[in-house]
DNA sequence: GATGAATGAGACTTCATTCAT
DNA sequence: GATGAATGAAGTCTCATTCAT
């Protein structure tokens, strides 16, 4: 393997150990010790990496976030008429959050705690841009409701981590017909009329 | 003054000088001594009031989903009619969460971390019961969807949250257009056909 | 009952409460908070009967070599002749040893650390002149070895305490027999040819 | 100087300034930074080598208890003659107990103590196992009393230490004819006849 | 005399970070 | 680049002692 590779390697380990540690026990009780025994390396090593642990973790949000957006637009073009482009990125999303459920918790957890720096925090927030536009054409040709893009964010995305999370401490399925009761909930939600 | 009053004083200061730490910095870096200070006591003192530092935080969470609780559900009964009933509670949760910003802040914090004894956690959440027997009437009577009581949640009363977030984070008003327009929102939702 | 008394009651449950702690986790973890609690009186009454926790501990020592002292001359006199007379205090040592367990093993405790004042050990260390007053007439009289008084004192009391603590530990019996077999082993130690 | 050999300099340090500080203060009182401080290190370095104080103590007892058998035994062989085995034996104890005062010191206040884990304390008790089966060996043969081991340790090994601890702390020499004094004693205390 | 809340120094321990190897 | 021993500041918590009631 090149050295190049074996490099990209580590950083992984180490991105991804952080996840694991974070998520289990909070950023308190995540020692660099511990990331990076689970990385597989020294201690040492992470500084290599990474300049301390703070950009370890602004690093880890900010390209959980880039993944996220990948997964979210993908197959969406512009051009889709505006419910089939709203259904295709609030499945995709679902299907991410169902699929990262560690990403996405730890995306959750750093959005509500002060764990991230500001300024990684708004490099994160550029994420949703399309589907901000999606909704504004919505809007303009009188399908989407004419309320602020705040509130058609804050009920068609953020259900979505809560009923993930929800699944998990209680217990119960995210089945086809669960996802379904969702997107008619959420579609209900924030079409006109 | 009497002893009895001066003690829940000092108990009082340490809960609402915790909240406010944990708020501004995080778990991690609201260590004792600062919650100490700020709240006028010696460190000492605090072992006085709370067991340790997770006892003060679970009840610290305990007790401001309780008051939480209490508000949200002024003035309802159980007799109201579906629709006046849950704009009743819904208003109450906003008007909460609006005068007092800083202990939503930290509820939403708590339930995105692994901060809170899973105990604690639990013994929070009987706090919206009697708005799940609202809705139940609710389906039975066809006013409200029929969908699983979690999604009818994770739709109307988390969304809350993340939109005060975001706008002090944004700096934009919940003005009363936002929370007419978030109702109306919710409404949409929830409601059957 | 008559206030001196119910004083003397407090001071002595607080003396038992620190002997029964001492032996039991060290001198270290032995808080006062805990003494008091044990003792069923509040942390301030310890400062009303001794003035410290140095102050409580000498008093426990030397108050526990006297009542030794008491028990070990009981019925003995000046007048008896050697072997008798030794038999007679080396008998009730063992028997106050055995007897009174917890304090024997505190005394070892005391005596092999620097637990207590220089100033009260020497205060204790009156507590055998009698047996040293009847090795040197035994001495005279060609009854008893010419050494040393301390080897005739670490040959013939100290290891009534080691052994008392090895049965405890290794949970053998100290029967008749093996009493026969000390009191035999240590005369034949400590007698002239 | 080799890496591997400049730990274990920084090791024996520690354990170093462990047993001088709990001879001198007793364990309370030898607080983790002044046994640091004391051996050259930061009290950091202090938890590199050992898992926490009550492992460092630990430790520092298993290994002097070692270092003790090694010296009690040198020169001893299984076939030597009841007389002069123990003779050697009894010999090389009073040397180490001499030339190691701090050590024996040591020792005799971990017994005495609830100082060392159970655990330890028992895996330092194997120590002396060879002259328990001289002793067996001396009474098959009749020239060792017949009575218990537990008596025979308590009345020829225990009264060394005392005798040591008593010389230093009412200053008379342990000289030459002292030694033999002892030695005439603990030799009729378990001889037979 | 009795109480126990209050204190703050100081105990043990952890951990982000550095640096010689 | 990689290592991990070393550091020491800072964290949580304990405890002897005081003092207002």
């Amino acid at each position: 393997m090149a050295r190049r590779e074996k490099c990209e390697k580590k950083r992984e380990a180490l991105l991804n150990a952080t996840l694991e540690l974070i998520n289990n026990q909070g950023f308190h009780d995540a020692p660099m010790s511990k990331i990076a025994k689970m990385a597989g390396v020294s201690v040492g090593t992470t500084y290599v990496y990474f300049e301390n642990k703070q950009d370890l973790v602004n690093k880890l949000y900010i390209e959980t976030k880039e993944n996220f957006s990948y997964y979210a637009f993908e197959n969406y073009s512009e051009e889709m008429n505006i419910k089939e482009g709203f259904a295709l990125v609030w499945k995709n999303i679902v299907q991410y959050k169902l699929n990262f459920k560690k990403h996405g918790n730890f995306l959750a957890q750093c959005d509500n705690s002060p764990m991230i720096d500001k300024e990684s925090r708004e490099a994160g927030l550029k994420h949703i841009e399309p589907l901000l536009k999606l909704w504004e054409r919505g809007q303009e040709e009188g399908v989407i409701k004419k309320v602020s893009l705040y509130i058609l964010y804050a009920y068609s995305i953020q259900p979505i981590s809560i009923l993930i999370k929800m699944s998990e401490r209680d217990g119960f399925e995210m089945d086809e017909k669960l996802l379904n009761d969702m997107y008619r909930t959420v579609w209900d939600a924030i079409k006109e009329k």
